[in-house]
DNA sequence: AATGAATGAGTATTCATTCAT
DNA sequence: AATGAATGAATACTCATTCAT
């Protein structure tokens, strides 16, 4: 399996330092290879194409970040404690890793339309793990039982998405995690904060 | 005055067709002057080169879709009521425009950082109306006093925006007009429909 | 005759402002009208095309340079002394026209080899002017009868060019006319200075 | 050292032939990748852009100018056998190769100002040969003690390159090589020769 | 497995010239 | 005579990918 050879990783972190600090469209195959320490050519041994490299980086990464929340959320009783934690912990995760949080939110948004559907597809995992908090409150009597699954998972990932992109356009100014709670009411409660 | 020359916005309708039908690296300066039915050189007769092209005409568009919403929201008594009409015009707004609904959820994005950043810039107005609506719930009492209204902007404009955008990924296969009251019940009472 | 126009020295003239502070890459048809004071078509009703411009640009100054260095000689009796005016009305006409002698030495050498065989052919009018003060001093016996014309001329106009030249590169900063005796003895006598 | 790859030289020397046959403004980088047979990508592996092609061919041979002259030069004994080495040399080489004087005399002069600037700073090695023979001259005895040597040394360049230059432009239609001795007596001996 | 030299397709922009008014 | 908006040909350079070693 590939996955296992110390190059696949190497090459896979290289490319999130290279993109985070050059750039999408300045984070050369040879820019990579150099960072990772191996020639070009051995790139190709490891990835079909430079499309490839950035597929398997947002698997591998977004795995382990699916891997971590579904740990959090593991212990916690209530779906709106689940909720909670997941926001917590999308923020706080993004918090600890500057270079993935610049090559998620605003660097991998550059490529073609064909990479970002497949890499929606990769995104489907975090979604069903949103989707399995809102039905389980639902089921629970937690959340209204006349909720469009499809929809509040929309919002919940589009707030939480839009407030992480926002907090690095603003170069990271303020503290992320902290937002959280606040974060979290007002997906519950909305507007009016019944 | 630039804008009032015909081919000002003859060629920046031609951009739209042409980005959305190949896709934003696909649209080269020589494609949208044919589309325009005017010879290159004459392109940068009215733009300083191609980013100016799409700076242009994300400010045209965007101008315009702010001025159409301030006007459905004008006749609305209550913030609530003038949030479901943004919503409502948003989507509606979006669903006439095929192709503007492409460039604006998945081309434009691909843009370098730089661009992106200048996209920023003109989408604020769009994002002062959303606060207005807020602040204004927020003193009539509609809407919680405590509400961050950043964060409740975020929210509302994330929510939209990855709503949109899942409607376009998925063909437009639904009718998103249609949707606009649930989301609204959603962003005013959360998952909670107390 | 167009020469009367009161445009086409204008144009000309503009031509020679434009190249000496653009230089010869950057001295754009348009440009020149704009400095004449003229709409770009314009210049095509006193000019067939661009290198119409130069070469008439070349032609009227050449022409006017030869007449006052053929007047300065007039008075001269020796071709020694019509050679030392010569020399010193070469030196002084491009320290008076600063835009000339940068047009001259430096910019319009950078044109096509075609044009630069035109321009050569202007200048035989002022070869030919040396060539009559070489073959008057022979006849007269003040040069040495085994001199051959057009080698000597080649020295001698090849010797005022090169200075010229460095005195422009130089940025004009010592006295070029105060050369001129110097340089005179230098031709008349060689190294030897006997 | 890049100059130790065959390809280097490879693609100067194409330089050389490309700029002699279609002229500087129709030598383009593809044109001198064909005649070099190499890729016109690869011309970018040993050249940092076109006008480094230039500079490097500039400086390539003049170096090995300058070189082959002072080889010549070192055997000979009095400053003026010096000089007509000299002369006869840089005659001689230009005789060999064609397409060397098409380029140094016609070509290369059409490039910009800043790539002559550059040009001039290379070839400032060969007019250090010919002061150091006008030096040594004086300092023997053999010239007038009262010489300007940066006088004399435009004089001597400037007669020699006029004289090839009209070589070139009359078709190389005579023996260039055969004019060194009179060239240098005129110099030593100027008109008057005494 | 690993290398890295070589490849070659692809594109924004300028500017001399024209011609309808 | 004069205008100036419109034209469209022409070109250096980058970088993902290959393949001989």
């Amino acid at each position: 399996m590939k996955k296992m050879k110390p190059k696949y990783m190497q090459i896979i972190d290289a490319a999130v330092i290279v993109i985070a600090e050059n750039g999408y469209h300045q984070a050369q195959v040879a820019k990579i290879a150099k960072q990772a320490g191996v020639a070009d050519g051995t790139i190709y041994l490891y990835f079909k194409n430079k499309e490839d490299i950035l597929i398997s980086l947002f698997e591998e990464k977004m795995g382990s970040f699916v891997e971590k929340i579904d740990e959090e959320i593991a212990g916690k009783k209530t779906a709106a404690e689940k909720l909670l934690v997941l926001v917590e912990t999308h923020f706080q995760l993004l918090s600890e890793d500057h270079h993935m949080a610049i090559v998620t939110q605003l660097e991998l948004r550059q490529s073609n339309k064909e990479l970002r559907m497949r890499i929606n597809n990769v995104l489907k995992g975090y979604l069903q793990v949103i989707d399995k908090i809102i039905i389980e409150g639902i089921e629970t009597g937690e959340f209204s039982e006349t909720l469009d699954v499809r929809l509040v998972r929309q919002m919940v990932f589009g707030t939480i998405d839009e407030i992480v992109t926002s907090w690095v356009l603003n170069e990271e100014k303020f503290n992320l995690t902290a937002l959280a709670p606040k974060v979290h009411r007002l997906l519950i409660n909305g507007f009016a904060g019944c």
